[in-house]
RNA sequence: GGGUCCGUAGCUCAGGUGGUUAGAGCGCACGCCUGAUAAGCGUGAGGUCCCUGGUUCGACUCCAGGCGGGCCCA
């Protein structure tokens, strides 16, 4: 690595981890660069079983934030894994690069805001606008991708706008064309004014808001009887000078009532709502009565055949007056009716969503804002019965959060509601995590199919490739750039076109009829292009055959919620339609990214985070953990800069430190991994442990992740961890303090340098940094360079017997640790005796597992036994339902004596189920079941029991044990005085000392010497000390001189 | 109105197929340990498991209904 000052030792020169994370992970980086790991990593499986990964491109029209993480780490971690598990798993960056939300952002940009200003600047420019801000955006996201380690190609992405990707989707829609699947049709389409183009359903379902708009109850009164009004409800008040017909439920009942001296009509089960109980019903009929009478228009600006009831199949009786206003113009029911019933169109409404002249009231105006105007007319005229607001639901344009209106257009279609039952059967083919949103939110949206609309009367897109010839009507869909040559009239510019506008469009094609074909004006949706990647990616069938072949589907795609209806539905649509297959076999879902408040996190909000200062403060590998460790993939997300915070502190510091430990002594000793290996069989049973438990740890994280179940995969991580950390290492640690490399010194440090190192690759697709800092540390140089480039491993074995008694004596370690705790008495006293109540199988533990526990505990002994009766003694409480009737006056008397019974005579009562009690000269016999017992700690015990067990700790001190604990008190006094003084932990020293604390010195030299590394002790002062000072060990005190004579 | 998910400690979240006393991390309080040390550990306080009803010997868990929230669709 780069310049840490680590200690050096031996052979490996084993060093501590860079703890600065962007440092760190910085020094990486460079790493992975220089050695090309990343291309090393797939090259190196190359011609093993592929696991195929498609990249959902990113829209490259803004900077990446947090939220767009989400699914980043996952689109990771699942081909970092399967690499390591020995698939050849070939990944390539791409990028959405054509549509509106590039367009918005340039016209932001050069402060354009109509499309008549796009034109008067010039279409050309405009576009290069456009590539120029995608190429821009493409290297923000490139930073971050790079910065963050997420492993993918990037310098061959696929490109939505480049020629080649262009001409696959050409050749695309002409097989879609071929199979009669492709056409031009006249609809009511969702229309944004801003942008000037309609939308299609995926993008219309992007754009929900709730709102309040209008709700508005007018008079249509009859033609023939003016004192007489139907009554009818809209929300969209703006529609109503187009309207030419009212539409009612036949077979539905309506009613004449008389309601605050007029009369007016409405169905039958919405009069309540409407009206309340106040109405008085005239007559009741059914709604078939009223049609083809006529009523007097709004704004009469209909000729013939207007403003009369028509049927409708849709009138629904829940909502409104059950009598549903008819505009064509603006609904797709409502065309469909005006047509079958002859009804006139009227558009007063322009391409920009203002009303024309045709509409004076309202002339200029956008319809929206017109609304107020024309309720203040219809309220001058008597026409409007109500008028309140109502919140809906109420589409906006997805990119520039117009609202929506519905315009008669034409428009390109693909045909996909014929094609519904195969894309239905495919979609059953895959497997989605989680499984709902496949059958419910993604399948519900199948089953509700329309018509892709397909083409979009913008600029910077995938141009559709259809020419018409305006003398004969004749069209042609063109497939490939040759075929744009052969039928071009200038062939020499068709050869050379870049196939965008405005440059294709000065392609003519020549017409069998001898006319001259000019391209339709339209680009395509841009989900076209995302969702043809499969295909278009490779350049297929141009190019690439056999990667195209290898490649489809994908075994695995991971994108946001949000792709239900965007990719996974364009991807699923074009795969099907072009190749009879889904492209896709198993989809894992992520959830929403909000803030701190709960808010979807997005840039028009503001309140997005950016990564690369998160990254660079708490390091990649933080915000990895954090996303991939907090909660299943798929659930709503509040993302945090503290989580990631936790996620550093609380795991991968932990790890580091369990590195470092392990470092710092192998530095010293110059440990060897090649050396000395002791059979795993013939290790201490504390290091068998920590190899089934590395083992347990294998198996549930390979399982979890094969099962794509992040979450449980990180916590049998963390469980290990823990383990690791706060139990082996923490019990280990005098282990590795000795001189020498003894053979539990070297079982010790196999065990640890074993466990670091499956760690490091277990780790590595979670935390790519880190577990490559802990390889480069810990390989040997027969390893694989990086730990991407490993083999993911296998279990060693696993013992779950002593797995179990490990259990055990942890938890009787914590029983001891609240009984010193409840006792106030710290660990570094050590204590006589500690009672364990035996359970089963205690009996088979190991002498050297309870070991630990007496260590860790700091008692002399460690004694398992029947029950803790030594340690307990009982208290009696009497039964005056039995003794009062024996005894009479002498009861209380008697319940006084027993609560304050001897506890030895107690026991003689319990052992023996009688026992006699002297009472004033006399002696009363009593028996077992004339007392309840409660049993207490016998003095000088603490017992501590829990569901798990109980123990009794023996807190009595005397003189050796005070003296012991003196002892320890004092070396735990010089040690700091050593780290005071800067000693480094090998240094050899020598200790003067006076005063009180003498006795010390003098009752244990041996011990002091050997726990301080101290080659002398000397009474009185020290020449030439570098450190003195001044003790008082429990009361006694005294002077202390440290000196360095050498380095061990 | 329909689909779907969610509602568990102050916060963020776990809790296959129903089973003693509902957990973790963070935060808080108290303490411990310290040759991993600008680290580590333990203990404690803190819960009507959204509500109501049902099934059951037993429901956080299953069923029904409701309330609240998110997303999506009409």
């Amino acid at each position: 690595m780069d310049g840490t000052p680590g200690r050096k030792g031996g052979g490996m020169g084993f060093q501590k981890l860079e703890g600065d994370p962007k440092r760190r992970e910085e020094a990486i980086l460079r790493f992975w660069e220089e050695g090309r790991v990343f291309e090393r990593s797939v090259e190196g499986r190359r011609g093993r079983e592929r696991f195929v990964f498609f990249e959902g491109p990113p829209t490259a029209n803004g900077r990446p934030h947090f939220a767009h993480l989400l699914a980043r780490v996952y689109k990771d971690l699942f081909p970092r894994y399967k690499t390591l598990r020995g698939y050849y798993v070939p990944r390539r960056a791409g990028w959405d690069c054509h549509g509106l939300p590039v367009e918005l952002e340039v016209e932001k940009e050069l402060g354009l805001s109509t499309k008549a200003e796009i034109e008067r600047l010039g279409v050309e420019n405009f576009v290069r606008a456009c590539r120029a801000s995608v190429d821009r955006y493409i290297r923000e996201w490139e930073r971050m991708m790079v910065r963050l380690g997420f492993w993918i190609d990037l310098a061959h992405p696929y490109i939505t706008y480049t020629d080649a990707y262009i001409e696959s989707l050409w050749w695309m829609l002409k097989e879609i064309h071929k199979k009669g699947l492709l056409y031009k049709g006249h609809k009511i389409l969702p229309y944004c004014p801003r942008c000037g183009t309609s939308l299609s359903s995926h993008e219309v379902a992007q754009g929900y808001r709730r709102v309040a708009d209008p709700s508005v109850f007018v008079r249509m009164p009859l033609a023939d009887d003016p004192s007489v009004a139907i009554l009818v409800w809209t929300t969209t008040p703006w529609t109503l000078p187009a309207n030419v017909a009212l539409a009612v439920a036949p077979e539905a009942p309506y009613v004449e009532v008389l309601f605050r001296g007029e009369r007016l009509i409405l169905a039958r089960p919405r009069l309540a709502a409407v009206l309340g109980e106040e109405a008085q019903v005239l007559r009741e009929f059914p709604g078939r009565e009223l049609l083809g009478r006529r009523y007097l228009p709004l704004y009469p600006l209909a000729g013939e055949g207007a403003y009369r009831v028509v049927a409708g199949a849709f009138v629904s009786l829940e909502e409104g007056t059950g009598v549903v206003h008819i505009a064509p113009a603006f609904g797709e029911e409502d065309y469909e009716l005006g047509r079958a019933e002859g009804l006139p169109l009227l558009q007063p409404v322009d391409r920009a969503g203002r009303f024309t002249a045709d509409f004076p009231l309202g002339a200029g105006l956008f319809v929206k804002e017109a609304d107020p105007k024309i309720l203040e007319d219809l309220r001058a005229r008597g026409r409007l019965f109500r008028a309140e607001t109502y919140e809906h639901e109420y589409p906006f344009c997805w990119r520039c959060d117009t609202p929506l209106l519905y315009y008669a257009m034409d428009s390109w279609f693909i045909a996909t509601t014929r094609e519904k039952d195969r894309i239905l059967a495919e979609n059953a083919r895959i497997t989605w995590h989680p499984e709902h949103v496949g059958r419910g939110r993604f399948g519900d949206f199948l089953e509700s199919m329309r018509d892709w609309a397909l083409s979009r009367e913008r600029y910077w897109g995938t141009p559709l490739p259809v020419w018409t010839c305006p003398s004969c009507g004749n069209q042609e869909v063109i497939g490939s750039r040759a075929e744009l040559v052969a039928k071009a009239l200038d062939p020499d510019l068709a050869r050379r076109v870049e196939l965008h506008r405005p440059y294709i469009d000065r392609v003519e094609l020549r017409c069998p009829c001898g006319g001259r074909m000019r391209r339709e004006p339209y680009v395509l949706d841009t989900w076209f292009d995302s969702g043809a990647m499969h295909t278009a990616q490779w350049h297929y069938p141009f190019e690439n055959a056999e990667l195209f072949r290898e490649n489809y589907p994908a075994d695995f795609i991971c994108e946001g919620l949000d792709q239900t209806r965007g990719w996974f539905y364009t991807l699923l649509v074009t795969g099907v339609l072009v190749h009879g297959a889904t492209p896709y076999r198993r989809v894992l879902v992520t959830g929403l990214g909000l803030d701190a408040q709960g808010q979807k996190m997005s840039k028009s909000r503001g309140n997005v985070i950016d990564p690369l200062p998160l990254a660079d403060e708490h390091g990649a590998d933080a915000i990895r953990w954090y996303l991939l460790s907090e909660s299943a993939p798929w659930t709503e997300r509040r993302l945090s800069v503290d989580g990631v915070r936790a996620a550093r502190f609380g795991f991968l510091e932990t790890v580091r430190h369990c590195h470092d430990f392990f470092a710092l002594y192998a530095a010293i000793d110059g440990f060897d991994p090649g050396e000395g290996v002791v059979p795993w069989a013939e290790r201490p049973a504390l290091d068998r442990w920590l190899g089934s438990r590395l083992s347990q740890a294998v198996e549930e994280v390979t399982q979890a992740l094969d099962a794509y179940d992040v979450v449980r995969a990180t916590r049998a991580l963390e469980d290990f961890v823990d383990d690791l950390s706060n139990w082996y290492i923490r019990t280990s640690r005098p282990r590795f303090w000795g001189e020498g490399m003894g053979r539990d010194k070297r079982c010790a440090y196999h065990t640890l340098y074993a466990a670091l190192k499956t760690l490091s690759v277990l780790l590595a697709p979670f935390v790519p940094f880190l577990a490559e800092a802990m390889w480069r540390n810990l390989r040997t140089a027969a390893d694989p360079e990086s730990v991407h480039l490993a083999d993911w491993p296998a279990p060693l074995f696993r013992d779950r017997t002593l797995e179990e008694q490990m259990a055990r004596v942890r938890q009787v370690v914590e029983l001891g640790l609240a009984a010193r705790n409840r006792a106030k008495l710290k660990v570094r006293q050590p204590l006589r005796l500690l009672l364990v109540q035996e359970k089963p199988g205690d009996a088979a533990i190991p002498p050297e597992l309870w070991a630990l526990a007496k260590e860790e505990l700091n008692v002399l002994e460690l004694r398992v036994v029947p029950d803790l009766g030594a340690a307990r003694q009982p208290r009696l409480a009497p039964d005056f339902r039995r003794l009062g009737p024996r005894l009479g006056a002498q009861a209380q008397a008697v319940g006084r004596l027993l609560r304050e019974a001897d506890p030895a005579w107690a026991r003689t009562l319990l052992e023996h189920g009688q026992a006699e009690l002297a009472l004033g000269q006399g002696k009363v016999l009593i028996l077992r079941e004339d007392v309840q017992v409660a049993w207490e700690p016998a003095p000088g015990f603490v017992v501590e029991e829990d569901a798990g067990g109980a123990v009794a700790l023996d807190t009595r001190l005397d003189e050796e044990l005070r003296a012991l604990g003196d002892l320890r008190e004092l070396v735990h006094r010089l040690q700091l005085l050593r780290k005071e003084a800067g000693f480094e932990v090998t240094d050899r020293i020598v200790v003067g000392y006076e005063g009180e604390l003498s006795a010390v010195f003098a009752r244990f030299p041996e011990r002091i010497k050997e726990e301080v590394l101290a080659v002398d002790l000397v009474a009185g002062a020290l020449a030439g000390a570098e450190h003195e000072a001044e003790l008082e060990v429990h009361g006694k005190r005294g002077r202390v001189w440290l000196r360095r004579v050498g380095r061990g």
